[in-house]
This record gives C-alpha cells, structure tokens and sequence, in this order.
DNA sequence: TAGCAAAACGTCTTAATGACACTTAGTAAT
DNA sequence: ATTACTAAGTGTCATTAAGACGTTTTGCTA
C-alpha cells in the first residue's frame, strides 16, 4: 500500500474490515493473502486492514482500506468493535510476517473492525492492489485465519445475521436490479436456513421496500422471473420507525 | 485514581463508560465531575473513564474504571464502539483540563466507549472516590457533557433502547425482587412511551421469564403488589434462540 | 409439440398484538 | 368501624402476522 510520507502513522490502532460479498449464489468474504507461503492450511488469510494515520478518523482508515483494495466508494460499512486480546497478534506465524511489514513488530495494536457489504456484480477489481493478493472465499471455507481474525470474522457474520432480522440491509449485496428469488436465496444465505418461499414473498412485499419494475430475465430456460428494485424511500421510513417485526 | 507505577499507560487509547442506573423511578447515568468549577453550565460533568493499560484489554480496563467509581464488580457490561473524531478532545475548556490530568494533554486519544447497567439500590457509593466526584443524573437533565461525551451518551441511550426490544436485558437495572409494576416502569423509562399495562404484564408472563414468588409488597397504602424474580434459565435459552418477537 | 425448470400465486390455521374498564387489597383518615 | 383513597390485578374481542402447504404458468429446448 502507498503511503503518504508525510501523514503520521498511529502506530498502536489499527482497522480491519470483513467485507462480505454475494455472487446470487453464495456469500464470500474479501480475504487478502500473505506474500510469503505458509504451511498451515488456511493461516495464509487475513481480513484486509491497515494501520490508521493520526489525520483521520476510523471510518476514513476503513474507507481508505476499502477503496485502496476493491477501488469502491460509497459501500456500506459499519463499525463493528473493537478488539484488544493482549495475545492477538502472538502466534508465531503471525509474529514472523509482522516483522516483514511492521517497523515495531512487537508493539501492541488494538484494532476496530468493521464490516461492509459489496454487490460482487459491480464490483471491478483494482488490478494492481487486488487481483495478485486478494480473494473472493465462500464463508464455509473461511476457518482457521491469522491473527484474531477469525474471532473477528465470526462475530461479523454473526452481526450481520442479527442485523438482517430488524434491518433490510441485505440489499446491499444485491445489484440494482434483482429478482425476489435472489433476495430469497441471499436471506437463506444469510441465515442458514431454508425460508419458505410464498410467506418470504408476502413479507417483503407487505414491508413495501420492493418496487415490481416492468422487465423481466432474458433467456433462462424456465419461466423469466420479474425484476425488481429497492425502494429506497420506505426503507428509510422504516429504519426510522425501527420495525420491531422483521422476524422470520 | 491510584496507578500502579510499574504498568505502562497506552496514551492514544482510553475507555468510557456510560453507567444506567433505575432507581424504580427515572433512567438515571453516573457522571463524574470535574474538581475546577467552569461556567459552562452542564460541560463540567463527564463520563467515567481512563487511559487503559498496556497490559490489560478494554473490557478488563472498563471493569477496572467501574470498580474504581463504583465498587461495584460483576455488572452487565458492553462494549458500544470507538470513537475517533479528530477534535474530540479539543474544545477549548476541555483543553484546559487536560492538561491538568494528562502528561501528554495534546496527543490524539480515541475511546472505546462502554455501557453498564447497574441495579441502584445494590449500590453503595465507594466514599473516596465516588461521593466527591460523582453523581447519578436523570437521562433527561443530560443535555451537554465534556469532550464527545454527549454523543457517546446519546449512542448508548439509543443502544439501550433498541437491545430492550430483542433482549430482556432490563433486568439488569432492577433488584433480585420486584414487582411487574417495576418493570413496567423501567420499560416505559427507557423506550421513552407508554405501554399498556395489561399487555405489558401478558407478554412477560407468557415469555416466561419471570417466576411470582410468595412475597407481597408491605406498608403500601394501596393493594400490595407481588414480587417476581428473574428467571435466568429461560433468559438464556432465549437468549440462545434469538427470539425475533420481543417487539412492543 | 412435448417436456422441462423455475417463477408465481392463495388459503387456512394458529399465534401475537393492540385496544379497552372494572374489581380488589391494603392503608389512612375520620 | 366505616369511608375514602390508591395502585394492583385481571379478560375479551378484533385485527394482524406467521407458518404450513401444491398447483399453475411461462418461456426455452429438444
């Protein structure tokens, strides 16, 4: 990553995103992969993350990450907490490829993770920063990652489950057209558990936060399914009200 | 507060914490109050907090301010977010401050901000630190505060509105006894409007988490209300289950 | 034109919510 | 002792949401 020489690192807070992904198929984290082999299996991975610069405030650091990585702007993120195990960054492994990056290696750093959700259809990689170091993983074959960062990943997979009872903020990971059975397959997803059909339909249409579009899909070799866009406007007014009852 | 001299202060990170207390009658927060008198009429009073340890993590460094303040160990304790403005700390009377409390009154300090709930009639003020300098305050006197004090306590006022919907965490802030009519309060004290009570009282009973106990209000001049205690075995099955419909 | 595959659609039963008013048990005052 | 006062405690009905379940439709392909 490039920095800026003149901006002064803060050396001891850093910031680390889980940034989640839908393919209309599966959902995926945004893992990043050291330069440097290693041999335990899945260890190689981290949540993308950077120190933060003393002139900028946490949601900048994880912005900047964000855009520095993926090239987008304007994603959804939320500040997830926290993290400050005194031996999160002690396992050996992890100690070796910190000296590599790191010019105090063995200073402590408490880090805020964050999570954001990315639509993976508009979604270009940066060829330089992305595309040699970074990748798109289905979250069941996301175990074992460096540092603390699976704790971290669990409990922003788990926020995100929450999250999804009392808040549409699923759409997120959706083009801006989408077919009601790709928003049903993205809640399965999700959730981890298979929600019926007919009464998924009759909620979301009943929470008024789709609007039919008159188009429909193209050459499927089945019955075409509607599109279908986000109603931007009584998501908003729903937010405020705070509905209570988007249980499934 | 004492500080042991061997333990090594992190100077860029400190914890906050926004204690809830009900004394079966007003939402109430303990705030500290600065030693110098200043003109500002309410910016004098803060949040409870530190510069944390290297040597300790957050929570440990939140329960150690708790306990300093209050004497008080085991309360319900949650982490709520960082906080990271750049000018958090730079308001000219807050300057001044600093600078009578801090080695280092200019370095930047972001804050991991905490909140608690404590039953106040447990509560014994520890008398050295807390009678001089602390005070429990109605939430609604709360209008302006030290630093971003504000803004953190108005995050987590908010947090404890929403948690109330999905978690009976409100028994926190009661004793081991009390009565419907007692929780009935406390509910409508933290969601900020009435709710009926006959509902209210259903829909307690039916989720099973309180258990009437043989014990009667006495000395009332009215019909003395029956005790109730908390039933911890079903609050943690709900807790596991999730319960989507706690909604008012 | 027959077959295939996924989309679209409705009903019924059960459970939860919200609105609403009177009776009861104890104390305090006369 | 009777009366007055105060908050506690209780039930029903109407409306709305949830959960379970199978058949028809549309467009493509062979």
């Amino acid at each position: 990553m490039k920095h800026n020489n003149q901006r002064k690192l803060n050396t001891g807070i850093s910031v680390d995103c889980v940034i989640f992904g839908f393919d209309l198929e599966e959902l995926k984290v945004l893992l990043i992969q050291r330069k440097t082999a290693q041999k335990a299996p899945d260890s190689r991975f981290s949540l993308p993350g950077d120190l933060i610069y003393n002139d900028e405030t946490l949601d900048e650091a994880a912005i900047r990450v964000l855009k520095e990585l993926t090239g987008l702007e304007n994603i959804y993120l939320e500040q997830l907490g926290a993290f400050s195990a005194l031996d999160r960054l002690s396992k050996i492994e992890d100690k070796i490829w910190l000296e590599s990056i790191r010019e105090q290696p063995n200073e402590r750093v408490i880090t805020i993770a964050y999570f954001a959700l990315v639509n993976l259809n508009s979604f270009h990689p940066s060829p330089a920063n992305f595309a040699t170091s970074a990748s798109w993983r289905p979250i069941q074959n996301v175990t074992s990652l460096a540092f603390d960062h699976h704790e971290i990943f669990e409990s922003a997979h788990q926020q995100l489950k929450a999250k999804l009872q009392t808040q549409p903020i699923g759409f997120n990971l959706l083009p801006d057209k989408f077919t009601l059975s790709q928003l049903h397959k993205l809640y399965e997803a999700i959730v981890g558990k298979e929600l019926d059909k007919r009464n998924f339909r009759r909620k979301m249409i009943k929470l008024d936060i789709v609007k039919k579009l008159e188009e429909k899909q193209v050459g499927v070799p089945h019955k075409p399914s509607n599109f279908y866009e986000f109603n931007q406007k009584n998501y908003q007014k729903l937010l405020k009200e705070g509905f209570d009852n988007f249980g499934f």
